[in-house]
DNA sequence: TATGAATGAGCTTTCATTCAT
DNA sequence: TATGAATGAAAGCTCATTCAT
């Protein structure tokens, strides 16, 4: 499987001593992923970043050059993991091209659904797409494109090896295996913190990932058209 | 930042003087909405509104005391039309409870996710959910909670009419027969103008549109797992 | 005696017909004036002077050219009149000088301190004497240099008629005979509105008027140095 | 507008950089008392206050979160002491009560009325109370209150040591021993900078003096009419 | 490395003023 | 005369960014 290792390389050769300065990036990363997916770019300040990272607003200008630049390096830092999990996962899988499907899935929930402040990132990316192009287009070759490929590999899989309906659109599915996750997992983040009313998120996965499997195994009755 | 200035001088030579007041608020709230769409909240400078809107400034004063409150009339003026017709049209509707459900959602296809701007107020509502707490409750109340209240009421009627599977939950089922749909609209208004790929999001529905169909009919064989 | 007449002969040959035109310009004059006391002249907005009025802002540059002829035109038309009766009721004085002096305070007081609007404008005037050094020299001029010169001739008639005290300074005596009602006008003006607890200005004014014939009548113990 | 630009470069070439913070505060207040006084609060331009202190508009907002903070802290900053070391010294104070009295008058003409700017302070108050109703409220109560307490007690006291007419009223007496001063004080700054002719304010505070000493003596004969 | 005081461009907002009707 | 919608200059304020220490 390609796995190419798009990391910045942003420390080369990271020395052992002082473990403190080595964590700082991280630090700084970590604290500007929460100011972002809470507040969304714009709205978020510098100095909220660097309170909550404990340090003061010069320090983060040593490790990041612009608020742009360090926008950009949340989301690479904080995106790509997942996909090159998903990529193994997919890669080392044996069984049943269904249940491959759904370890996908409830494993993107599990990381990135599920957490307070992964989860929002989609959604902030998305928001803002026109201000940052090129983000937008890093985000969608290296999470999007490569997500979906996995799991357009996945439902291949599934009709090559006769699990799956022939007649299904690997590209179609795969969109449909995670838009609705990714929408439930904005509305907890967007409605959650204002609205009394809790959903049952798990509930709701639970009944997609049914309602998938269904569509994919060609059952009884003749799809529509 | 890479803010491209993407003004395209909409009024090349209109009447500009002396359009009638009645005109105006609305045009200046369509100039608002393109431009709250394509920024965000936070990025949208109201002078571009104002070009846009072929006024000064300090005209929209006029109307719309501030930018906050010309942002929730943007989303009140463009969001509550379509709930009502929908409510109308469960309300009036004969026939098959699925056809039904189909209808609401290629309605609401047709209107929103397909319209340029409207499409974007979703994502829009949700990124400043988090700044803008009223309008996110306004938002949830008046078309959260509505338009799945009409959804789920054509699932309780199906279920009820014999139509689908009696087992299913109504709350859970209209949440996930809009949410790919709303975050195809989302990829589209993001990804669309940064990326070369076009997605063809037809055929998503209608993929879409035949799984729903076929999760509620309560077919051949139970569910997985 | 003196008596120029510097009203500024804004409609030098009045027309019977039409009153109501004839009285906008007053009805402006008067709004303006109460505006501009209640609120200062920066922070008195023309639209609560024309709402006032009865008339649109567009209507009020009709008559007065700008923000500052309007509040120079509010100060003149106001202020003369006073001068001119004081000058007057001195002329056509017979009988003691304190009983005179007494007079032209309390009428001051009648006229101008005890107004809710009139009384407002010295404290105006002095306010905005560094933004409008025009109007503060013709304050000074037709309003305090001639009011004083009012009062001097009092204190100057008292001593050759051998009623006050020869060694008095005419000047300096005709400025504390006004001074402190001034300023107790300014207090009920500023603090009045805001504090609970009301003053006495009318004692004041008795002790004032006392503590002066005191003062004028070269009275049995010599006065100090 | 008439408003002539007044800036009169007050730092030529100082040590501009990195002057201790614990400086900028009062430096600021000196810049803003100075600007407030000559302009008003209203049509004072904080860039004016910024460039008299030698600092930009922004590093303003380091010490003062806004204009009407500003305003208030002038005004705080500039007021109480003098109000406290009249308290020190009328308790502290041994001798005739109209001796008292009449030092805490020459002192309150010595550090307020004779300053530059302190002595429009008092003006600025009143002239900004409707405005500023909390301003107006604070500076009553810990200044013309505290102020007048002062000068009530001296007056009792003088009564109680049989110094003084036993008749007299303490509140008008207090009054009346300052009112005149703070006018006269509001003629030199609002009249002085645009009339040729000088007041001689000293001569006006000998006579008020010797007016008020011989006010409370209970003279030869009773009070007039 | 780290600091944080200082900067200044850029935004929203206000309101005196204009002018087609 | 009178209107009031429209203007646009100017002000307060914010906050990403810089730099002497």
């Amino acid at each position: 499987m390609a796995r190419r290792n798009l990391t910045i390389d942003r420390h080369p050769s990271p020395p052992r001593w002082r473990r403190r300065k080595e964590a700082r990036p991280g630090e700084i990363l970590q604290a500007a992923l929460e100011t972002f997916v809470e507040r969304g770019f714009a709205a978020a300040r510098l100095e909220e970043v660097a309170r909550r990272a404990g340090v003061t607003r010069g320090t983060m200008y040593l490790y990041f050059p612009s608020k742009q630049a360090l926008f950009e390096a949340v989301v690479r830092r904080n995106i790509i993991p997942g996909i090159e999990r998903a990529e193994q996962l997919a890669g080392d899988f044996e069984g049943d091209s269904a249940d491959l499907l759904e370890r996908l899935v409830r494993d993107w929930w599990e990381r990135v659904g599920h957490s307070p402040t992964l989860g929002g990132l989609p959604k902030l990316v998305m928001a803002e797409a026109a201000n940052f192009p090129d983000l937008a287009r890093f985000y969608h070759e290296q999470v999007v494109r490569r997500g979906q490929a996995v799991l357009q590999r996945a439902v291949r899989r599934g009709i090559q090896r006769g699990e799956f309906d022939p007649d299904l659109d690997p590209v179609i599915i795969a969109r449909l295996a995670v838009a609705p996750l990714l929408l439930v997992t904005q509305w907890c983040h967007s409605f959650g913190p204002v609205v009394g009313e809790v959903m049952d998120a798990d509930a709701i996965l639970d009944t997609h990932v049914r309602m998938l499997r269904r569509a994919l195994k060609a059952p009884c009755s003749g799809a529509s058209s």
